[in-house]
DNA sequence: TGGCAGTTATCATTATTTGATATTGCCGAT
DNA sequence: ATCGGCAATATCAAATAATGATAACTGCCA
């Protein structure tokens, strides 16, 4: 037990939470010996914090099979993080309005350490369904709108970003050269803009736009999602950037 | 201390989930002494919790004013729900394409106890922030999701929940008499879908339709919003009702 | 500059968690 | 039907980790 000798830090806590992660989108119901296994808790504790995550509401159980599934709680909890969250707020109207006037795939995207997190998605084509839910996390420097809001920022911060934060290997066309996404990252600094095609999905052109704040610096990004086999990338920069942009820019400005 | 004399409860774990419930959509960002008030727990642990819970990724805290604010994890734990319903997968699909149909909003209902939970939202118009977001949780009495769901039920269940069952006003026109609801939920169960207006927010129109599981019960509804400044009921459900009961049916169909 | 409210740190006390073990219940195989 | 094995539950003495009172700090505003 690596205790963080922290006197502040309560342990038990940080287990129920474990429990709490170890669900995820290939792990969506699980028993108590699954979920020590996932953890690598005590089968007791994990007795323990399973029980009472469940008499709190936050495990749902099947009687039947025993296993333990996320609760609607935990939906409870991204409802109060939307109206924590300030750019949500100004961003979801501005989202509408252009998933409405184009009938595209419209998401917003912020950073979360290394990664991006999309927090808003307004879905307009059947696609695959982790494109289509909120919470998606994805290694930023894979993603169009993890480049251009990392393209905001200093020259220093992009140099450590491409060194350093991690990469993952989606479909068979996932950039994975470090220099080359530092390209794409500059070139976005210059264009106000990114373009990707086939990094997520294959045959998906993504295209991002910063949203940025009073300080210059990216917070989130719009980004859209066009089928690349509708449109080239040069169809999607002619029919869209415009009003990707504006859309974009009006959310903080 | 009020245990629930429960030995394998663990209290510290579910003082620690007492502070993540403190945040709602109007207490969007808590000091310390905010938490101490809202939870009722003493000043110390909320101090340790609040602590643990920062360590630990689930809270963000401002530095200059030392409030604490929900973190991503929060939408990170939406997403592994969605992978783990069934329903919404099957679900999402058909939503979207009712709403690149229709061009309105759609939601899928669920009950949560004696409430109704959105669980997926395609809004198509500007609206109230609100009602665009997933996770409200609103009284099942007083929405026509909660009130089709329940119709498909037994006489007993649907007597029970009449009477028991919360009721929220919301608006000057939410219908708070149970006899009344009890009638709606049986016209309901009649027709096959239940219709409101100004329930929830004054001059909508809200029309759901069931979608049923093998054994004929509602796991789940359809719903969707539309102004009753451009129709009235009888054109909503001239123009919407057929495709939406198509919708519903194919879900689990 | 002083005072105050809120935050951070400390620590002896003790309640709570721990983790090993025992029991029960379930499901599939024979 | 019966058995066997695995997983879930229950129990309990040991000791760790949480408690909550209090004290020290910090920064803000008057």
């Amino acid at each position: 037990m690596e205790t963080k000798k922290d006197s502040l830090y309560a342990s038990t806590l940080a287990r129920g939470l474990q429990i709490l992660r170890a669900f995820d989108e290939s792990h969506v119901a699980l028993s108590l010996t699954d979920l020590v296994e996932r953890t690598g808790l005590e089968k007791s504790a994990v007795q323990r914090m399973a029980h009472t995550l469940h008499v709190e509401g936050m495990l749902d159980r099947d009687p039947k099979s025993r296993l333990y599934r996320p609760s609607h709680a935990w939906l409870e909890l991204a409802y109060a993080y939307y109206w924590s969250d300030p750019v949500i707020a100004r961003a979801l109207p501005k989202l509408i309005e252009f998933s409405r006037a184009w009938g595209e795939t419209v998401n917003l995207a912020q950073i979360s350490d290394d990664h991006i997190i999309y927090s808003l998605r307004l879905p307009n084509q059947r696609t695959h369904f982790a494109a289509s839910v909120v919470g998606r996390r994805l290694p930023a420097l894979n993603t169009a709108s993890g480049r251009v809001m990392l393209s905001t920022r200093s020259d220093e911060d992009i140099d450590q970003a491409c060194a350093r934060w991690p990469l993952l290997q989606v479909t068979g066309k996932t950039l994975m050269d470090r220099c080359e996404i530092a390209r794409s990252i500059r070139l976005a600094r210059e264009d106000g803009y990114c373009i990707t095609r086939d990094q997520m999905l294959l045959n998906e052109i993504s295209l991002a736009a910063p949203v940025r704040g009073t300080d210059g610096q990216a917070h989130a990004a719009v980004q859209i999602s066009i089928s690349g086999i509708a449109f080239n990338e040069n169809q999607v920069l002619e029919k869209f950037l415009p009003n990707l942009l504006d859309t974009a820019a009006g959310i903080l400005g």
